[in-house]
DNA sequence: ACCCAGGGTAACT
DNA sequence: AGTTACCATGGG
């Protein structure tokens, strides 16, 4: 195992908040504070401590540095998102919040389980995936490809109690394990086009759509509107976005989709 | 028992 | 084009 150390710069970078974050599913906290997870089927180990960032694994520095979106400096974003008071209260407390680059395939099947669901509930569910058809790596497994899981029915996915969405999980194996849907292609699309390819799986809509757009293919200008987002743009925003968003909304849609959720539970 | 959760589909006006 | 019941499951 490779390890890669990153000095933090303006606190634009912090596990906890980037994992926890709701972009992402499949992070696990042991005791001691490590971050691990199976990320494109090789291992990652993360440990932070103030400013440094360790990083264990084989992946290339390459792909780490993508994965986790090194290049780019979050400060840049806040400080553009500033010229908006609420926008700027929501930065203030998720500062280290990044947007991860994850593989396509199982961002997609992640957020088409997310769907009228709940964080614990969905995290239980792509486990319960990952454990029955991925492969074991260390003490993780990995997430199932495309044809694993289309060669699937609705009988064998029953033990992940995933109910309706079961039949949705199915047709997007089929669909990307037949090249219908070419997850590869969306890379190079426009914003419109690879929203139009990914909603034509059944169980795609717009929102699932955004999130894959943004979490995976990084593609800043999708904006994904749950119920919480819904409730803040009504209240907050009713007459439309702010400017400062600009061509990075779905950016800033995390940092106020953190701020609020971490606010209603009473912290 | 009721309501909600990082929604979408199908069947209506 | 815009509304609405319904969809499994589990926690509060």
């Amino acid at each position: 195992m490779k390890k890669m150390k990153i000095k933090i710069k303006n606190n634009n970078f912090d596990l906890k908040q980037t994992f926890l974050c709701g972009q992402c599913f499949r992070w696990k906290e042991d005791e001691s504070g490590a971050f691990s997870a199976i990320v494109s089927g090789k291992s990652i180990k993360t440990v932070q401590n103030g400013d440094e960032i360790t990083i264990e694994s084989d992946h290339t520095r390459e792909f780490l540095e993508n994965y986790f979106d090194l290049a780019t400096d979050y400060s840049e974003y806040i400080n553009r998102f500033s010229a908006d008071p609420t926008l700027k209260a929501a930065c203030d407390g998720s500062h280290g919040i990044r947007i991860l680059r994850q593989e396509p395939f199982e961002t997609l099947i992640s957020f088409i389980i997310s769907q009228n669901n709940n964080i614990p509930r969905i995290i239980g569910i792509i486990d319960r995936l990952c454990e029955s058809f991925g492969e074991k790596r260390g003490d993780f497994y990995s997430f199932p490809d495309a044809k694993t899981l289309s060669a699937l029915s609705e009988a064998d996915l029953a033990p992940l109690r995933a109910g309706f969405r079961c039949r949705y999980i199915l047709d997007a194996a089929g669909k990307v394990n037949r090249g219908e849907v070419d997850l590869e292609s969306i890379y190079n699309m426009d914003y419109e086009s690879g929203k139009a390819l990914l909603k034509t799986i059944v169980g795609v809509g717009d929102k699932v759509a955004d999130c894959v757009l943004l979490f995976a293919y990084h593609k800043t200008e999708a904006f994904p509107m749950d119920v919480w987002i819904k409730r803040i743009t009504a209240e907050y925003y009713s007459s439309g976005l702010p400017e400062c968003m600009g061509e990075y909304k779905g950016i800033a849609q995390q940092y106020l989709f953190e701020y609020f959720r971490k606010h209603a539970e009473g912290k």
